[in-house]
DNA sequence: TGCATTATTGATAATAATTATCATTTTTAT
DNA sequence: ATAAAAATGATAATTATTATCAATAATGCA
């Protein structure tokens, strides 16, 4: 059986690798979720509601997996969960930041003003990769500060 | 007894809290290693030479208490440590960014650039807090890749 | 299509970082 | 010096993540 994006499935089976019926649930959850950051208990529940009989190993084996092939980013807000996204390579996926509120954890992505980003970190990262010989796969941008709501309610 | 920083004692005492031993040792571990990022468990082996009375408890409660006064703040580089460093609106804390090996876990500290990213950041952030209404105090900036060792390792 | 090989899985136990609890100790203002 | 309240240390509790291992499912090939 032949599941799930076949450039993926491609690069799996190039490393000895199986697309299993859990990997191609839980790409479809990203895939159908952009721009979305998922914790792995998250990812489980949603999947589990598809297929019951997913177990939570197999989630955090495939979000690890996934994040070694560069197609999910880990990502960390500072509320103890560790959150995966789709990464900026995969198709539709726009260029985004993120606003993380320290008080209440809320996190409001951002498009606005990447363009110009977009060009001082290509910059940036092909300089950094020059001098420390370091190959730079993505970056993480936040900003982090206090919410509108928090912010009132003091 | 007046101990530490006399601007983060007032900064204290304004809120009722008060600036301790455990707190001022804390406090001059950073102050004496700017630049370098600590977990929890670093610091409480340095504290710990410092003045072995010193409990697990009371370096994480520190830790927390300073990030929320905006003294130092967190960062998380993906292997499941929680860690610190003095921010930048301390005294002679240069701006700079992390350049993380997704492989062994290296951390690089860059300086580079940083005054165009300064300027960029400083428009953006602007911009941000007026249109989400929020008040930003910091932002973190990686970028993640593969170093030069664990690049040759293959 | 059926079969053998082997990657993957699920259930569960183990690990490890962080947080909560509470009686005791320190700090501070008076 | 003392009373009031904040902070501490020891330890238990919690919780996210990782390791283990027998059972299962995916793949290549006949």
């Amino acid at each position: 059986m032949r599941r799930g994006n076949p450039w993926i499935c491609k690069r799996m089976r190039e490393e000895g690798m199986r697309m299993t019926q859990a990997r191609a649930i839980i790409l479809n959850i990203f895939a159908g979720n952009q721009g979305e950051h998922f914790s792995a208990q998250e990812i489980f529940f949603i999947a589990h509601r598809i297929n019951p009989g997913i177990g939570f190993a197999t989630v955090y084996r495939t979000l690890d997996l996934l994040a070694q092939m560069g197609i999910i980013q880990k990502l960390e807000f500072g509320d103890g969960l560790t959150r995966y996204e789709m990464t900026e390579a995969m198709e539709n996926v726009p260029h985004h930041h993120h606003l993380v509120c320290t008080e209440c954890g809320k996190v409001i992505d951002y498009t606005e003003f990447t363009d110009e980003e977009k060009e001082l970190f290509a910059k940036v990262e092909k300089e950094l990769s020059e001098k420390y010989k370091f190959k730079i796969k993505n970056h993480i941008i936040q900003f982090c500060g206090i919410c509108n709501n928090c912010g009132e309610r003091r």
